[in-house]
DNA sequence: CGCCAATTTGGACTTGTTCCAAACTACGCC
DNA sequence: GGCGTAGTTTGGAACAAGTCCAAATTGGCG
């Protein structure tokens, strides 16, 4: 294990997860530097570049665990794919319809002025806004 | 034909499609009454408890068009299913995440202070927000 | 070092959805 | 009303994302 793996092998840890080799690189490549948006594929592609030996599975497992604990947070903004976001912060998501691409919003950058009461005997669990575009047509 | 599915034949005609039985017998489910949201297998089954014989490769062929042409709206809050909104005007969602139930927010119920402006090159087709609730736990 | 529970893995499986080629049907035309 | 044909439907195969599983591997503790 290098050196500088310790703070994330300490983020494994605290999370009650063991810091095996492959959790290791995926953390490497999810928490280690800017905030990112990654689907399952995608990051198993990454890692393989990476020349991580880390198998699809595992990549499954891997993002669904750190989801469970809060070290991401999944994203729902198309109906056949899974995208996972490193940033947990309360935000807001801009989607690019034509590429697939996302982006988060600055909290500041959108308001929300009213909401309902949730039902009663539910709470709301979450808020989540997506802005959708799509190149402008000219 | 019954005459009673007439400003049914008109929708779809008007929208281009042939008003042939399995359309008609899904619109009727579809556009007679209150707004519903609906899936594909979900819509297959009524349909099909209704005495329809409709496939469901028709189902979501069907889904598709009316979407494609704006009969309904596909709303995304579970990525590993496609809901359909009858009601096509610009309101938002609560989704119950221990039932999967999906219930239309009135617009005057959520208010949306600001939004930041679209990229340069773009333009926001859509702006969804959903609110995601739970039973309270006690 | 050696053990054992936790983890990983390839491959089978499931589920939602699309594709396809053959059969069927709506509808304009005579 | 029959005909021809383009549009539509259909069952089943194909596909894609994701989960499951039993066997092999490995991290961490004594």
């Amino acid at each position: 294990m290098q050196r500088s793996d310790a703070p994330l092998t300490e983020i494994l840890k605290r999370h009650g997860m063991r810091p095996t080799r492959q959790r290791l690189a995926l953390a490497k490549l999810l928490f280690v530097g800017a905030n990112r948006h990654v689907s399952a594929e995608n990051l198993h592609d990454e890692a393989l570049r990476a020349g991580a030996r880390v198998s699809l599975a595992t990549v499954y497992n891997t993002l669904n665990q750190f989801t469970a604990v809060g070290l991401l947070r999944e994203v729902t903004v198309d109906s056949n794919r899974s995208y996972f976001d490193t940033n947990t912060t309360d935000h807001h998501h801009l989607y690019f319809q034509d590429t697939g691409r996302l982006e988060d919003l600055l909290p500041s950058a959108v308001r929300i002025g009213r909401l309902p009461d949730p039902p009663e005997g539910t709470t709301i669990s979450r808020v989540d806004l997506v802005i959708r575009v799509t190149a402008r047509p000219d």
